[in-house]
RNA sequence: GCCCCGGUAGCUAAGCCCGGUUAUAGCAGCGGCCUCGUAAGCCGCAGGUCGCGGGUUCAAAUCCCGCCCGGGGCUCCA
């Protein structure tokens, strides 16, 4: 049957490299480029006839007419088949392809037969830009589409199962999920998509009504400007995790956004995935931006000598910005970027006791970051993905991790390896429109090592290719934000004042003077409590109290203390603590004197980073950056 | 990438279906009054390439076509 990988694409580029086989059609050695069209990959095999040729070429103007294209490439790709035709009859029928597809009012390229060939390939988004079809001689084509057939491999097969912390595994359609209710939305989301309601999701709102973060038009979508506010939060957390990493033993290293496409060690990797990158052109060579730290990380390690003593070896970045081209229509708010800042720290082990021990650790890890940012255990789900066969041979592992966790977890088992790693988990998020994404996630990756060439020395003197352990404690940091502000809208519905945690406030302590008499005073305590290392800042606007505190409270400010005659006879503060009086409450007012107010703010901002807001203390002097 | 919805002042929206004076509000901004005790004080002023480009028409925010940006869905996620 002659099979045909059709492929809807923005361009191809081929080369000619040198003839394969004697009967090779004569050409010339250049490289050729056409745009917008269909690529046939095609293929003829034994008992295919010249009318086998037309009728897949009748499939082909179908398509065509479907997708609106009208120019195609008829490409001779030999490796969709182990029962070839003969070259010769093979020829014959693909010249037949070119000119019966023409006497239908194509425009058909045809690339060299007999060749081995180089291309470059950029494919189209949509559902239908790849498809699989085979026709049989004599049989008309049926419109079969085996789609994801472009990766000239059977899709690996998937088994969902929930696996409890005492180590149970039960099928997701027996499980009982009484109780948790999150991890049945991860599990919907995972396995079967469901259809959120029509709106923009809540965090894109508070993301901009907080003067955070927004959306930058003359960028590309999904690149992102941060007001003050919201780069004081980012920098906040980018140093916490850093710092939490460097603790853990991570070295932290610096390494080029782009790379060249053509890098022997990067090349054949990303052909594989050619729409995905952002590509540059300088001069005449083209560089495409990193989508993780993985590139710069092994190239560096490629170059290292490592010995045994030295493992496990931990290697950190932040990267800012990790690139990926995602499709347009996927992108959204802080939850999907096309450009992002994510912590990538890999480990090199000796062996998997050893990277069995890491993996522990660094789950750990994630746990203990994301508790930084008010997220614990109740609000997110841990999904962890094997092969069948790791799970037979280290199962300890894998139940030592749920175990660790303490929540059931949704589990998906594949039945052969697909991907570079054997298992993986990510921590997900389940947002206020029940869609889920991944934050912190680790793998064990079997196969860079040998193809970026990294080895270590063992105790023989003999070189060994590692495990490479890939993990993202916190993931991507922008996608923190979105979660602590999901979180933080859940709270208000459900009637907690909506906050962020007080070590990322931007601004910790707002004074609030009750008239212009008061200001001297106001600024003057402002002053005191900023030499403690609090961020604080005063209201000398021209606006009522009332006013003042209301703005103060739309802006999720934790502590609001307001100056007046009393309090300037007394020396006593007068404290609106949000958790018990603010966000509409009306509760308590706190009386305490400025040394424990500036203590209090101590002790729960322990162990977290402090800068200070760049932005003036009176906020007479701030510009409005949005509404 | 495809399909659906949206884009009107810095922000949020009305007007659009059914074309016709000077495009309408609220908030924010500016000026003035008010000097206030824990979530919106009062008055005034100014503010507009109606997303961009083209077309239809005597006349376009309004109808048609193309594009850009946002949201949702499909699909995908190394």
């Amino acid at each position: 049957m002659v099979k045909i990988l059709q492929l809807h694409s923005d361009f191809i580029e081929f080369r000619p490299v040198e003839k394969e086989i004697p009967s090779a059609e004569k050409c010339e050695k250049k490289i050729q480029r056409l745009e917008d069209l269909v690529v046939l990959f095609t293929c003829v095999e034994e008992g295919d006839t010249l009318q086998t040729g037309r009728e897949a070429m009748d499939g082909v103007k179908e398509y065509l007419e479907k997708v609106k294209a009208h120019r195609i490439l008829i490409y001779p790709y030999a490796h969709l088949s182990n029962k070839l035709a003969s070259p010769s009859d093979a020829l014959k029928i693909l010249k037949e392809m070119k000119s019966y597809a023409e006497s239908l009012g194509i425009e058909v390229h045809r690339a060299p037969f007999g060749w081995c060939k180089e291309f470059t390939l950029s494919i189209k988004g949509h559902p239908l830009a790849e498809q699989f079809r085979s026709i049989t001689p004599g049989e008309k084509d049926k419109g079969e589409i085996v789609s994801e057939a472009l990766k000239a491999e059977e899709k690996v097969k998937s088994y969902w199962y929930i696996m409890e912390p005492d180590g149970r595994l039960i099928s997701v359609e027996e499980y009982d999920f009484s109780g948790h209710e999150n991890l049945k939305k991860f599990a919907d989301y995972e396995i079967s998509k469901m259809r959120a309601a029509q709106r923009t999701p809540p965090h894109v709102d508070l993301m901009r009504r907080l003067e955070l973060v927004d959306y930058e038009p003359a960028s590309d979508p999904g690149n992102f400007r941060w007001y003050p506010k919201g780069r004081l939060i980012k920098s906040l957390i980018e140093q916490f995790v850093t710092e939490k990493v460097i603790a853990y033993g991570g070295m932290e290293v610096e390494t080029p956004i782009m790379y060249d496409f053509e890098h022997p060690s990067l090349s054949n990797y990303l052909h594989r995935f050619p729409a995905r990158q952002y590509i540059l052109k300088s001069d005449d060579k083209n560089f495409f931006l990193r989508f993780s730290a993985c590139f710069g990380q092994f190239l560096m390690l490629h170059d290292a000598q490592i010995s045994y003593r030295q493992l496990p070896l931990r290697i950190y970045e932040l990267t800012r910005y990790s690139f990926r081209r995602e499709k347009s229509g996927e992108l959204s708010g802080l939850r999907r970027l096309r450009s992002f800042t994510m912590p990538d720290v890999h480990a090199i082990c000796a062996d998997m006791k050893q990277a069995k021990e890491e993996f522990m650790k660094r789950f750990r890890l994630s746990i203990e970051t994301l508790k930084g940012f008010g997220l614990d255990r109740n609000d997110y789900e841990l999904a962890i993905r094997f092969t069948k066969s790791f799970y037979e041979e280290n199962k300890d592992l894998i139940i030592s991790l749920v175990k660790e966790f303490g929540k059931p977890a949704l589990v998906e088992m594949w039945d052969e390896r697909f991907f570079y790693f054997v298992l993986k988990w990510e921590f997900n998020f389940v947002d206020n429109l029940d869609k889920a994404s991944a934050l912190s996630t680790d793998q064990i990756d079997i196969e860079n090592a040998k193809r970026y060439g990294i080895f270590y020395i063992d105790e023989n003197g003999e070189k060994k290719v590692p495990l490479i352990l890939h993990c993202s404690p916190s993931g991507a940091i922008e996608r923190d934000l979105y979660a602590m502000l999901e979180k933080a809208y859940r709270d208000q519905k459900e009637g907690r004042p909506p906050m962020l945690p007080l070590w990322l406030s931007p601004t910790q302590v707002r004074i609030v003077p009750v008239a212009d008499r008061f200001y001297a005073e106001a600024e003057k305590i402002a002053e005191e409590i900023a030499k403690c290392g609090v961020r604080v800042d005063w209201d000398d606007r021209p606006l009522t109290m009332q006013r003042k505190i209301r703005e103060a409270e739309m802006e999720w400010i934790p502590y609001i203390v307001v100056i007046g005659q009393r309090e300037v006879e007394s020396g006593v503060l007068s404290v609106r603590d949000r958790r018990i009086s603010g966000a509409g409450r009306g509760g308590e007012i706190r009386k305490m004197s400025l040394e424990e107010l500036v203590s209090e703010i101590k002790d729960l901002t322990r162990g977290k980073p402090f800068k200070p807001l760049s932005l003036p203390m009176r906020l007479s002097k701030r510009p409005r950056f949005y509404g």
